[in-house]
DNA sequence: GGAGTTCATCCTACTAGTAGGTAGAATATG
DNA sequence: CATATTCTACCTACTAGTAGGATGAACTCC
């Protein structure tokens, strides 16, 4: 891992924990092991660096399009894999929490380089899920109530909000319980 | 409204905006119309003041819990009011966040004593709900999929995750809409 | 192949500005 | 008078960001 790389996951980390306003370049400076100054060199500004770490999650979901967009894929196994992905992260309390999560939550005071990046990785995922979502119901893997859009909204609400109740009771488990109940309200 | 309160108003405000790490008291100062030092006078630190605009909630929350105790109550009509003033406050744009609930993200970086007052407001809020559910299957205005408090979970969740998205996608109607899939799903 | 040059990286030392908080005097208010 | 409130003035610690130099590896050119 190179110097730009820890440093994206040392802020990463920091968000996840503190959120943008909590967190300083002295604190990656000293989880680095790297001068301050030195920070800047890579990345101009607070604002850049939190940018990359979005950036860098929104390039998976992208990823995930893309193999969507190539054409044979399983709606029902990729919503498991995503769902499964933050189970784990939250279980083992590595990286408990979507870094865009938190950044939504502090979305009207980001600058707004940041906060168009955030935004960009909701329309991105939510794209994404509406997708799943309408291929797995044309297989009969899922059976939706609503249109798909309103699903994917629903689902994300959940996912987030588990995040966040989660962090709220002090109980890791309370995610994959209601994550596990709305999976289940989706499934034929 | 006397200056305390003032200062509580205007903390909360910029709490739901920016976090607890997103504000300053020179911030509450240019609001209130009153001196930095002024404010020490009556919180003596940063994490007092946003206690008491906590508290300020919890004591709502409590009253209400004090009425369930009280005996007579419609479950469902207090659920309806309880979600018609979230959609209010977030389709006016009028505090559109519950301030436990941006604090609940920052949780891991809230100084002790604010931390304990976040985590006291959701453990009341989901003692109230789990007994408005109870109250209300019993009364057959509810039909529980699951235990009352396990739906009393999915119902914070699904509350505070479209407060989230609603933020997250820009779109306030979100909160209604999934929100009221959600009472849909829980009514008879 | 050696000399000069460019470049990325990281450093020390610094800036202006802001953070939360304090001391003590001035001013209201009962 | 006494108490509550607000003020000016200040403090220390920290913020993001800058200036300018040291190091060393890679590239060019004769």
């Amino acid at each position: 891992m190179n110097t730009a790389e820890k440093l994206i996951s040392s802020a990463r980390t920091l968000i996840i924990e503190r959120g943008y306003h909590g967190f300083s370049y002295a604190d990656v400076a000293d989880v680095v092991n790297i001068r301050k100054a030195s920070i800047h060199h890579h990345f101009p500004t607070k604002s850049d660096l939190a940018q990359a770490v979005v950036e860098q999650s929104l390039s998976v979901i992208r990823a995930q399009i893309a193999t969507l967009a190539a054409g044979a894929f399983d709606p029902k196994e990729q919503l498991g894999v995503y769902v499964a992905y933050w189970e784990r992260c939250i279980s083992t309390s590595t990286d408990p929490f979507c870094v865009a999560g938190i950044l939504a939550t502090e979305l009207p005071s980001l600058p707004p380089a940041l906060a168009d990046v955030v935004r960009t990785h909701f329309a991105d995922l939510s794209q994404w899920l509406e997708t799943v979502l309408t291929q797995g119901a044309a297989k009969q893997q899922f059976l939706l109530k609503g249109s798909a859009r309103q699903e994917a909204e629903s689902f994300l609400t959940t996912i987030y909000g588990a995040m966040l109740m989660a962090r709220a009771f002090g109980n890791p488990r309370l995610f994959a319980n209601v994550v596990g109940e709305a999976v289940g309200r989706l499934s034929v």
